[in-house]
DNA sequence: AAGTCATACAACCGCCGGAAT
DNA sequence: TATTCCGGCGGTTGTATGACT
């Protein structure tokens, strides 16, 4: 269905200009977020679904942290890659304005590098040191390399009622109102969060 | 000053799970 | 119950910029 409409037209692709963001953005502003796949349309853009509402997400939505990382935000970074892993999403969920993909950008190219010299540091007896830092630097020493005992997935349970999707639709307080809504078939709940 | 390399960031791709039909 | 569709996630790639030679 949304995949035809997106394969009828040439989309673009590629860094997003001012216009395309203030486009998204009023419209967004206007009519809520209902599907991203058919809103592109209407809303006068040339991209797919899945390019707006990762623009949206991580760059045009209200209440976006931009630029350094704090200390404070870095260690949480720290400690919660330690216990749940590459989970993006569950970790953006406990740093308020900041994206699951900011963070993953900052975690490989900061952290991981800081957080493998300090485990190189530590002392030869040091249980969790990895044995071959050379090979790990390309498979990027994910935490995979976590003991066993660890819980993972079921870790993200415990953030049940946390998600990205309602950090990204909340930032608890939009800054405004959707004035109208279209009437098509399928208008999905987000639309709700939106409103103040 | 020019060329090369490394880094940081923005964006895309493919897969998966849940909801709707 | 099976199928389809959408949204979300994590991995990966492309590009701009700065540092270095």
């Amino acid at each position: 269905m949304a995949k035809s409409v997106e394969k009828t037209r040439a989309l673009r692709k590629g860094a997003w200009s001012p216009e395309e963001d203030q486009k998204l953005t009023a419209y967004i502003k206007r009519y809520g977020i209902w599907n991203w796949a058919e809103m592109a349309k209407p809303a006068g853009l040339q991209r797919s679904g899945k390019s707006c509402r990762l623009r949206w997400v991580n760059y045009l939505r209200p209440g976006i942290k931009h630029g350094n990382f704090t200390k404070e935000e870095e260690q949480t970074i720290i400690d919660l890659h330690q216990k749940l892993g590459n989970r993006w999403s569950a970790i953006a969920s406990k740093l308020p304005g900041r994206t699951d993909n900011e963070i993953k950008n900052h975690w490989h190219a900061h952290l991981r590098k800081r957080f493998k010299y300090d485990l190189n540091s530590l002392p030869e007896s040091e249980p969790c040191q990895p044995s071959n830092a050379e090979t790990d630097q390309n498979s990027s020493f994910r935490i995979d390399l976590l003991p066993p005992n660890v819980p993972r997935p079921s870790i993200l349970e415990s953030y049940g009622s946390i998600s990205t999707d309602s950090l990204a639709s909340s930032s608890s307080n939009p800054p405004f109102e959707i004035e109208e809504k279209p009437n098509i078939k399928g208008s999905i709940g987000s639309l709700d969060n939106f409103k103040a």
